[in-house]
DNA sequence: TTGAAAACTTAACACTGTTAATTAACTTTA
DNA sequence: TAAAGTTAATTAACAGTGTTAAGTTTTCAA
């Protein structure tokens, strides 16, 4: 029984091999010049193979989507240190900002594509890291309410404002909006100000 | 010379006419299902006869989005009978979401595809009904500042927060991430919920 | 009526995601 | 060890995309 043990990591192998060339040629080359024949080109195997790995393109988006998220999350471990709430929030925002300005390309899969989530609807459910994220950032906002730094209010409610203008920010960053509103050398400072703007206007007097 | 008028004019026409064309589709079948070749059909033109009109398909999808502009900018007229910046900034934002959520597809071609954008940046300069409502935006605000009702800041700096909180938010619902947030049923009167939020928050005291 | 200019179309290129049919490689069985 | 069966990978093909070059038709002026 060893041999198909076998068998299957070099399936499981050959799986993130594909992965990776995957990650490697949208961060190098951008999301909309992507396409199934030069991941596999990457990797060395004809196309339609990587069809015997995957159900097709978005489910190779979606796991490459999923490794965006542990990314990030790694990136929110250093937040446990911060015992105040708010500026525990402020910090995750923070990071939330820089994620989506260093790596534009994986948050345009995670946040802006729909590719990823109609593969979550094909194969049932479960958007693990993503919910994580959304936990985490419940959670803050409930501890900020409780120790009565923020007016009490729906957690959901208030939870959806800070996470949609942070989306906000990066995602018509990206999408070359902002520079529309300020000069584009001023885009990135003016967007940390506004995240600095909501925080204190939020937080109670 | 008349004759050369209405030459010019038979051609704007049907540059009228592929415009009208290409916004049915795309309200019909979805951005994504619209190619130059079935734009072509419904006007009964080669495919190919279509980039004698435009330069290219983002050109084409351009134009489509000047035109959501005036839609939405349509539907702010209103908003002048609102005497007091924080209400009219609010309706302003209620009248966002309820234009993104009617029309996801311009919202779409507007705010988040970046075709529009290419060809802004390709054809030297002027996003001129997009510029428009931001100035409209930031007017409200400085307004508001120059009244007392809000905290003073970089007119700049709160214009974007806001502009990013529902660009935020309907971006994310369309994209079908605030139902990892919240229960699918009730991602629409969450985001009012939380534009709601917001204007109470930043509302001075 | 002829010749030039404008308008339009056909054919083709280089891509895209994806499926069906076929070949190559490896495992198991006789 | 040889044949049979199974798995893995490939080639060929389909239907679609945006776009360009070359050829055809139509329109207009001399």
């Amino acid at each position: 029984m060893g041999i198909v043990a076998r068998k299957e990591k070099q399936k499981q192998e050959l799986r993130q091999l594909i992965l990776d060339a995957s990650m490697k040629l949208f961060t190098e080359e951008g999301f909309s010049n992507v396409s199934v024949r030069k991941i596999a080109e990457r990797v060395q195997y004809s196309p339609t193979t990587l069809y015997l790995y995957f159900k097709d393109k978005n489910e190779i988006l979606f796991h490459c989507c999923e490794s965006g998220f542990k990314k990030m999350l790694e990136q929110n471990i250093a937040l446990a240190l911060i015992s105040d709430p708010i500026e525990r929030l402020h910090q995750m925002g923070e990071n939330y900002l820089n994620f989506g300005l260093e790596y534009p390309e994986y948050y345009d899969l995670m946040f802006i594509q729909e590719a990823p989530m109609a593969c979550l609807h094909d194969m049932g459910k479960g958007w693990s890291s993503g919910d994580q994220a959304l936990e985490a950032l419940k959670t803050i906002v409930q501890d900020a309410m409780d120790k009565g730094l923020l007016v009490p209010s729906k957690v959901e409610t208030v939870a959806m404002a800070v996470w949609s203008m942070v989306h906000g920010l990066v995602s018509l960053a990206i999408r070359q909006r902002l520079d529309k509103l300020v000069p584009a050398v001023e885009v990135e400072k003016t967007m940390h100000e506004s995240l600095d703007w909501l925080l204190k206007t939020m937080k109670k007097a």
